[in-house]
DNA sequence: CCCGCGATTGACAACGTTGTCTAGGGGCTA
DNA sequence: TAGCCCCTAGACAACGTTGTCAATCGCGGG
C-alpha cells in the first residue's frame, strides 16, 4: 500500500495525518497546517480544497505532536484526596471552569491521603508536562517538587499548606471558624465538648484541634484528653470514638466534628443516642439544615477556594513572577 | 552557550533531555532511554553513571514525546454533566480507580448538559488521542463520534444510551426502580402523585416519566397533567413546579422526584409546607435517611456504574472486539 | 591462534506537528 | 517597461522520545 493511498483505504486504528491531507488536496504540508489552525495567507480556493480533503479523510489534528512541538500542553493537573468526597465536588468544578475559560483541560487524580501516592501522581503529571498543578496536599514534604517548579510547572496548594517548599497557597481561615464553632457550643451552656478530627498528619486537623483547645482555654474550660480523638475518617473509627466520648462517667454533651466525613458519621451516632447531644461540624453539606438531629455547620466556600487557586495558577502561567504568597479566606 | 552546556547552566523553563543526560554521562542517547525505561542490556557500571547524570540534571522523561512515538497516551477521558453533582462523585472515583489500576490518567470534563459543549469537549479529548472515553451523554446524536471510534478510540456510554450510533452502554435499571417508587407511594394510600423530572431531552427523565405513567396506569389511577413537570433541575424551577402541584383544589399528596437534584429542592419545599407530603426520590444521597421530613430514595449504585463502564473500556483496549452491548443494572 | 557468538552500545530514522526561511507570481509605481 | 514589494505557498528542520539495526568487544571452543 503506497503512502498516499492511506487516506483511501485506511487500516483500522490508523489515522490520516496532515501529510495525507496535503497529498489529497494537492498542496504542501504547511498549507494544511495553516488551514487547520486558521492562520492567514491561504486563498479561499486553496482553503476549500484543503477543507474538502479534511472532511473526506476524517482528519483530526494530533495534539500529541502539537504539544511536543509547542512545549505547552494546555492542561493542568488537580490532585485531591478523594474525588468522591462531596467537599471536593464544587472545588473540582470551579477549577475545571477556570481551566476551561483558559482553553485548558483538567487531569484529575486522587491521592487517597497517601503521601507516596500523591508524589507518584504529581510526578506522573509533571512527566506529562502539565502547564500547572493545583494540589490539595496529603504529604508534608514537597521538596520533591522543587525541580519541577524550577523547570516551569506552576504550582498552587489549596486547603493545606505546602511542606518545606516555597509556593503559592490558598487556605480557608479555619482558625476563626473553629473558634466560632466551639464558642457557639459554649454559649449554649456546654462545658464538656468533644473533638473528633482527621489524622494528626493532616494540617487542617492539627489546626482545628489547636483552635478547639484555644477556644476552650479562652472560656476557662478544662479539656479532658478522653474528649479528643484524631484519626482516619472511616466511619468505624469515628463511630467508636464518638461512642466512647458519649459513655463513661463524664460524657460529653456536645461534639465538634473536624470535617464533613466526621460530621456525617457523628450525625448517625447521635441519631441513635438516647440523650440529645449538640453537634457542630466543619464543612457544609447538602441539606445540613434539614437533618435530624439538628446540627450546626461551619461552611467553607470550597468553590471559592478552587476558583481562587486556579486563577492564581493561570496568573502565574501568564507570566506573573512575584514572590509566592499565601491567601486566606474566612469560612463562606 | 553550547548545546552540551545546557545541563550545566540551565535557562529557567528549559529542561534537560536524554541528549543532555547522555552527554553528561558520556554515553549514547539510546542507553539513557534504556536506563530510564528499565530495559535490559546495560552494565551496572554504565547504569550507575547514567543514574548519576539523571539525578544531577534533574531529568524527567518528557511523556509528550514518548506518547507521540508510541501512539498511546495511557489516558482516558470522562465526560459528565457536572463535576459538583454528588451523584457523579462515586462514579468519577470508580472510573479513576480502574484507570489507575491500568496505569492510565483520567482527564475530566463537564458538559453542563449542553450537547454542543459535550461535543466540543469530546472532540478535544479525541485530538489529545485519549485511549478511551467514558461518556454520560448530554446530546442525543453521537454520529460525530463515529470516525473517532472507527479510528480506534474505545467509547463507553454510561447512565444514558448513545444516540444514533452503535456503542457500548452501561445503564442502571431505572425502570424497575421508578415503578417500585410509585408503587410504594400507592401502597401507602396515595392517589394524587406528582412527578418532577429533568429536562425531557434527557433520556433518563423521559424514561422515568414513562415508568411513572405505567405504574399509575397499572394501579388504575388517572394522571392529571398538572401533576407532571419536566425541566431544568435548577432550584427555582423545581420549587415553583412543586409549589404549583401542592396548591390548587386537587393538590398532590405525594411527590416522585426524578433525580437527586430535584429531590433536594423538593425536600426544602416540603419542609416549609403545612401538610405532610410523601416524597420518593431517585438516586440516593448522603444522610437521606436522616432528613426531615422523612423521604424514601431509590438508590442507584453510581460507583458500580462507573466501575463497570471503565472495566468494559479497558477490556476493549485490551483487544476485545465483540459487538457493542448494553448492560443494565438494577438499582443498588 | 582464529572464528563465532552473545552481550553491550550507539547511530539513525520515525512519530506528526509548527516555526523559519526562501521561491515564485502578480500588481503597482516610476 | 523595469524594478519592487507583497502575498501565497512549500521545503526543511526541529521538538524528545523509542524501534531497528549495525558495530564493537570480550571470550570460549575448535
Amino acid at each position: 500500500m503506497s503512502d498516499t493511498a492511506r487516506g483511501t483505504s485506511r487500516r483500522y486504528g490508523t489515522r490520516p495525518t496532515m501529510k495525507d491531507v496535503a497529498a489529497r488536496a494537492g498542496v504542501g504540508l504547511k498549507t494544511v497546517s495553516r488551514v487547520v489552525n486558521g492562520e492567514p495567507g491561504v486563498t479561499p480556493d486553496t482553503e476549500r480544497r484543503v477543507q474538502e480533503a479534511i472532511t473526506a479523510l476524517g482528519f483530526r489534528r494530533n495534539d500529541s505532536a502539537r504539544i511536543l512541538r509547542k512545549g505547552r500542553t494546555a492542561s493542568i493537573g488537580l490532585v485531591l484526596e478523594d474525588l468522591a468526597d462531596p467537599f471536593y465536588g464544587p472545588l473540582n468544578r470551579a477549577v475545571e471552569e477556570v481551566a476551561r475559560s483558559h482553553g485548558a483541560l483538567l487531569i484529575n487524580g486522587s491521592s487517597a491521603e497517601d503521601p507516596a501516592r500523591e508524589q507518584e501522581l504529581v510526578l506522573a503529571l509533571c512527566a506529562r508536562r502539565v502547564d500547572g498543578l493545583v494540589i490539595i496536599p496529603a504529604a508534608d514534604d514537597h521538596r520533591y517538587l522543587a525541580p519541577e517548579i524550577a523547570a516551569g510547572i506552576a504550582t498552587v496548594f489549596v486547603d493545606r499548606p505546602a511542606g518545606r517548599i516555597d509556593a503559592d497557597v490558598v487556605l480557608s481561615d479555619s482558625f476563626g471558624g473553629a473558634q466560632d464553632a466551639v464558642a457557639h457550643l459554649i454559649a449554649h451552656g456546654h462545658r464538656r465538648i468533644g473533638f473528633i478530627g482527621d489524622q494528626p498528619r493532616i494540617h487542617t486537623a492539627h489546626e482545628r484541634l489547636r483552635d478547639y483547645r484555644t477556644a476552650m482555654a479562652a472560656a476557662g474550660l478544662p479539656v479532658d484528653e478522653s474528649w479528643v480523638s484524631l484519626g482516619p475518617t472511616a466511619p468505624e473509627r469515628v463511630r467508636s470514638a464518638a461512642t466512647a466520648m458519649l459513655a463513661g462517667p463524664q460524657p460529653v454533651t456536645a461534639l465538634f466534628a473536624g470535617n464533613n466525613r466526621v460530621t456525617v458519621t457523628a450525625v448517625r451516632v447521635l441519631a441513635g443516642h438516647p440523650r440529645p447531644v449538640a453537634l457542630v461540624g466543619f464543612d457544609d453539606f447538602e441539606l445540613a439544615d434539614l437533618v435530624n438531629p439538628a446540627i450546626t455547620v461551619v461552611a467553607q466556600d470550597a468553590a471559592r477556594l478552587g476558583r481562587t487557586a486556579a486563577k492564581l495558577l493561570f496568573r502565574r502561567l501568564d507570566g506573573a513572577d512575584d514572590a509566592p504568597a499565601g491567601w486566606r479566606y474566612p469560612p463562606g
